[in-house]
DNA sequence: AATAGTTTTGCAACACTGTTGCTTTTTCTT
DNA sequence: AAGAAAAAGCAACAGTGTTGCAAAACTATT
């Protein structure tokens, strides 16, 4: 199954979660590897799936939000409603992320990723309307799979 | 409540099912006129507050999705993860939706609208990557709103 | 290294959302 | 008006996410 073994060493999960003041538990430990492991988003699903026999659920989302809050991870909007998750790449911190990239989701492998260096485009909207954030989520055939 | 009555004759709801092919219910007649008598989009949520004292839930989902089959209406993908509907303005047909307009919704009034007249941006794509379709959302204050 | 205090986890129960199969009712056709 | 076809209603179920509370794990301190 392992076809490459992961760069990352034994320790950077643990600082990771002490530099944003978080106790390191066992669970906390295996989902942020699970992220660090492979360069697109994880829905819950597929976390509980990697994780979900060791771990209970209600953990599972509270350490998903635990998270969030932190800055560490950042949600995505999906097309098909499910809630997605990924890494914040940016210099995120507690309550205030800075997200602004688009999304891309792969129509073939069904992976979503964070496309960084594409920035949001400014959009002209009608007279009257104003823009707080805008979303951006591509639908197509993503580097892998073309 | 009305401040203004809607200037769509009793018939049109009537003809429009007719035109796509449905057989004239009670239950698709007033979810259709729901749609009409505002401007912005509805969710499954607010479609059961409306209609679901009269009709069954299970009714409900499957109108939704018999209008969305037939292009009548289309879902509308927001960031807090529930799924909306709007009418259809531009030519969708049965199967074939082809509504590339962007999506607004308000802070304020927390109301979704089809931004129709403002064309999804062309996004530049890194090396390797293809698009099949763009969606974007748009967060903000509303024209009512501001 | 042991302990006390705090945080996190697991469990059980629950609420909400959406789906499926089947029967009854309504609509359409003639 | 009656038969055939379609839709609605009902019941049951599956999936997803939440909450309260007791047990376990972690952290800081001695």
């Amino acid at each position: 199954m392992h076809k490459q073994t992961t760069h990352h060493h034994i320790h950077t999960v643990d600082s990771l979660l002490k530099k944003n003041q978080l106790s390191v538990t066992a669970g906390r430990k295996k989902i942020l590897q699970l992220f660090l492991d492979q360069p697109g988003a994880l829905s819950h699903g597929d976390i509980e799936k990697s994780a979900g026999e060791k771990f209970d659920r209600v953990t599972v989302y509270r350490t998903l939000q635990t998270f969030v809050d932190k800055g560490i991870i950042h949600t995505i909007p999906t097309a098909d409603n499910s809630v997605r998750y990924a890494l914040c790449k940016d210099d995120c911190s507690e309550g205030h992320h800075h997200d602004h990239h688009i999304h891309f989701v792969c129509n073939h492998c069904h992976q979503t990723f964070c496309l960084d260096d594409v920035v949001t485009p400014a959009i002209k909207l009608p007279r009257g309307y104003s823009a707080d954030q805008v979303e951006v989520v591509v639908e197509g055939i993503c580097r892998n799979c073309s």
